[in-house]
DNA sequence: TTGCGTTTTAGAATTGGTCTATACTCTGCC
DNA sequence: GGCAGAGTATAGACCAATTCTAAAACGCAA
């Protein structure tokens, strides 16, 4: 994805296109992919940039608060960050750690339980 | 549950029943529940009990090990260890922490999803 | 008793993530 | 140009849940 392209993006979620968090959006953003902040460094370090770890962490933040990832919560020792944020499914393989999309139209509920009172 | 039911349920998960196991299992067996290693630990010490914190995540990951009791991961910060072990559903409430469990009955698939290779 | 494998323990170490305090950058304004 | 002020970025200290370590205690059989 282009650099103009993802500038827009940030801006239509009401985030402040600064050159980190394009860094951050050009690795993450681009394509529909699972990564922990961890393996987000890595990433980033391995293309030269010296964004640090703080501003990784306050970047996926504010990009998880403005709609732009989704947090996901398998692994117990750490979040992934999702760049695909509609409503949809996962596999975690337990033993390689791996977490991989499903679908929408492959799963079906014939019945969805009430919810408790007071939540939506 | 009395303390001789107790040992007979640990000795049927192969689980050597020590004053210290029986003592948890005490709390978290004797009724469904979802505890925190923490949670467990507060209660434990306001019974009086002196089981070492190492002991009690030592016996948490035993009893998961030996299906006693199942580890849920939906709060990035800590683990919860569920005593009801048969395949059900949770809400989880984000505002509170509080997890609660969804009656299977009240999930029913139209359809699942084939699964990745190799995975079952 | 003695010895030996298992369990328990306190406290140190690890790890993902957050916080803090300082420095930087940009903008508008004189 | 120079300055103020808001918003960001940064290094490194800090935190909390969990695991590790090394030593002590236990249980049991010879």
């Amino acid at each position: 994805m282009e650099e103009s392209e993802l500038e827009v993006l940030l801006e239509t979620h009401d985030v402040l296109p600064t050159p980190q968090r394009l860094e951050v959006a050009q690795i993450l953003l681009t394509e529909p992919q699972h990564l922990s902040a961890d393996q987000l460094i890595d990433r980033l370090r391995r293309k030269g940039s010296h964004v640090s770890k703080a501003t990784v962490y306050n970047t996926l933040n504010l990009f998880s608060a403005r709609g732009l990832v989704r947090e996901i919560t398998v692994d117990p020792t750490r979040k992934f960050y999702d760049s695909t944020t509609n409503a949809h499914h996962h596999f975690y393989n337990m033993d390689t750690g791996e977490l991989s999309d499903v679908p929408e139209e492959q799963v079906n509920f014939m019945r969805l339980p009430r919810l408790p009172a007071g939540t939506e």
